[in-house]
Parts: structure tokens; sequence; C-alpha cells
DNA sequence: CCGTCCGCTCTTGTATACAAATTAGTTGAC
DNA sequence: GTCAACTAATTTGTATACAAGAGCGGACGG
């Protein structure tokens, strides 16, 4: 077992915050989690430097980590970003997508399909990220993917959320249609103008993302 | 001293690569980096995780911490993403900026004319970063705003080398007073495509990079 | 009875010791 | 002479011990 336990940590605690196990507010406690987890405090330590960077939690000096909650308001702002990244994918990959591309994204797009006609809330869920990843890829930027993902990973909770809402799922599934469309038909702007909608939290969909965090 | 420590440490090492003292490619030693600064192993693993996260450096497990070099390609990739987010800014700035918000931009623009007047490139490099802060503080997201920084730190050492172009700091002034009469117009789609441009490593400025970075 | 100050404890920050793994060097065999 | 394998040394990863700051409680004074 080399640097895995580090890693092992990371998405343990990363996904015990996702989960609400660990509440936003609440102190994480090195020796606590050292002691949960079979560990010493040093490789919890650099589990929870990690989740720092990334921005689930907070240090602050001689008073240890807690988890960060972003109102509302903070979450609407990253949302925000991440149309605009996602959109700028969905320009480059209009414009640069090969064969490949084209198949993962329609073989992604296909599986959504299935799983929203199932109904299947957490299959869609999967199942969008990977559409989405499918057109980061497409816009063949390593760089872009990573930022993408990053955010991404880091809304996650978020937007499994705001699946709870009535018809999202089939909504969005009837929104990825057209954006495949437009992305295979090298449409750059279109596809930029219907990602960016796609994915912003805008009029009624922020209300709607209010009131799911609130009866959290 | 508290945790200070690793902050220091990871300002310094951070500064040594930029500064091309530790020059990409090389491995970061933990111990000689501890005996270095006097300190003992520890701040210094904690210092080098942080410079990974932000993508300075590169940890492969067992194997030691390596400064990256990031291709031309690459550069020129994150350059892409910044002239989008730095685009998205002033977009939002145009439509959101305050009285306070158009007194800091009149005023680090005015210290970019002087600057750029006395041909002093590196009084210009600074007061060009606290302009391109000004228009992100002016899109009033915080998180927005934590990117653009981010990034921006990120690219510096590969602004500072462009800078050394002929006139590029004559022409990126003069872009500046139409992006911020753009932005104080309330243009808010102006803005967005003189800052792209502004940004964006396009055409002739992308030989210029990657012979500037050869020369180094 | 309330407020403030001093001290104790608990937690974080740093150092050092120990274990495991990788790499390099040397030796032996083909 | 070259290649491969084994061993030793260097370096990373983890644990534990030690130091120092922050929070909390009790005691003393007003």
């Amino acid at each position: 077992m080399a640097e895995n336990i580090v890693q092992k940590l990371r998405d343990d605690i990363e996904n015990g915050i996702v989960t609400n196990q660990f509440a936003p507010g609440d102190r994480l406690d090195e020796m606590q989690l050292a002691k949960q987890f079979g560990v010493s405090r040093t490789p919890v330590r650099e589990a929870l430097m990690q989740l720092s960077a990334i921005g689930l939690i907070e240090i602050r000096p001689r008073r240890g980590a807690v988890v960060v909650e972003p109102g509302p308001h903070r979450i609407y702002e990253m949302f925000e970003v991440m149309a605009e990244l996602e959109g700028m994918a969905g320009s480059l990959a209009a414009r640069r997508h090969t064969d490949a591309d084209r198949a993962d994204l329609l073989a992604s797009h296909g599986r959504c399909e299935q799983s929203a006609k199932a109904d299947d809330a957490d299959t869609y869920y999967y199942d969008n990220e990977l559409f989405h990843l499918a057109i980061y890829t497409a816009s063949h930027s390593s760089f872009l993917v990573e930022q993408c993902t990053a955010l991404h990973r880091r809304l996650r909770p978020y937007r499994r959320l705001q699946l709870r809402v009535r018809n999202r799922m089939k909504t969005s599934y009837s929104e990825h249609a057209e954006i495949v469309e437009a992305i295979l038909a090298g449409e750059a702007e279109l596809a930029r103008t219907l990602l960016r909608q796609h994915i912003a939290v805008q009029g009624d969909r922020f209300s709607d993302l209010v009131a799911t965090l609130a009866q959290r």
C-alpha cells in the first residue's frame, strides 16, 4: 500500500461530505478521523489539505478544518462559471470533434435516453456525467477537460439535487438532443448558447435550487 | 510562528520555479529543501502538495516531485481558457460595476498608462495584474474572482515572457483603453469580445510565445 | 452576583524515528 | 563483454513524540 492511503482518505471524506455524513459547519477532528480509519494523523492531514485545495473544507490556522457550506448565491456563481466553461467546451467540440468523439457523444446520449425513459434518476445522473465528459473530451483541450471535470465534480451534490425537480430529467434530455445536434453539425456558437442555458441556474431554476437546498 | 511556515515555503518554492531557479524537470528533494530552509520534512511535504494542487509540480507516488514543464500547446490551452474567463468577467463587469469599481478600474488603468509611457516593463507587469484584478472584482462574482486569480497566477511567468515582445506593452495598453470604455459603457458583449482577444494567444502571438519560450 | 484574569487541557503544527519501495551499483554468469 | 539479478543505499510514506497556541473553566476580585 503506497500513497493510496491518502487518496482513499480523501475520497472517503469527500464522499462523507457529499452525502452529508459530515454536515456543513462540522469540525473535522484529525485524531478522530485517524482513529476512524485506523491510520495516523499524517495522512489525514494530507487528505484534509487536498480537500481544502478543492474547496470542500476550510482550514483555519490552529483552529482545525470545517466543512464549508456554500450559500445559494455562491452555488449560483459556481454554476454560472460552469455554464461558461461548458459553453466553451461545446463550442470547441463543434469545431474539433472527430469521428470517435461523434461515436462517444451519440453513445452516451443514447444511454441518457434509456435512463430518462426508464425514469431512473440515479442512472441518469451517472449517464449525464458521462455525456458531459464526452463533450469536454471532444473539445480536445486537455486543460479545459481538467477544469471542467474539477468544477463538475465540485457541483456534483447540487446537480443531484436539481434532478429532484419534477420533469427536470426529461427536460434535460431533450436539451441534450439539441446540443448533440448543434455539435455534430459544427454549429459552434449555437452549441455554446445551448450548453450555457442547459447549465445555468436561471429564473425558476434558482428558486427550485434554493427550495431543494432548504428541505435537505 | 504558526502555519505560516508552510505558506512561506510554498511561496518561496513557487517563486523559485517561476524564476527558473528550479528548472522544469528538476526533482525537488524533500530533505534538501528541508535543510535549505532549516525546517523538517513535514512542512516541506505539505508545501509540495499545495504546489501539486496548483499544478506547478507533479508528485508521482514514491518517486518524488518534479517541476512540470507545460509544453507550448498546453500553455496555449491555458490562455484559451483564461481568455474565456476574462471575457466572462468583463461581460459581468459591464453589467454590474458600481461607482467604486469604476474608480478602481480607471485608477489601475491610469497606472498602466504611466508605466507604459515610461516603458517600464516590470512596473507595467505589476500594474497590469491590478488592472485585470479590478475587472474580476467588478464582476461581483466571488467564485469567478477566485478562478480568475488562480489561473492568472499560474500563467504569470508566461505573461511576463510575452511582454518581452516588441511593442507588446503599448499594444496591450491601447487594448486596455477600449476594454475600459466598453465596460464603463455597459457594453457587455463588446467587453467580452475585446477581453477575449486581449488575452488569447492567437496568430503571431503564438509563434512569439514559442520563440520566447525557446530562448529562455 | 457578575466580570475578568490566570492556568489547564485539548488540538494543531513541527520534528524525528521507522518502514517500505525504488533505483543504482556491483557481481556473477552466460 | 554484456546482461541480468541481487543487494545496498537513498528517498518517500507513515507513525509517533514533542512543542506551542487557542479555547474553556475555575477562582478571585469588585
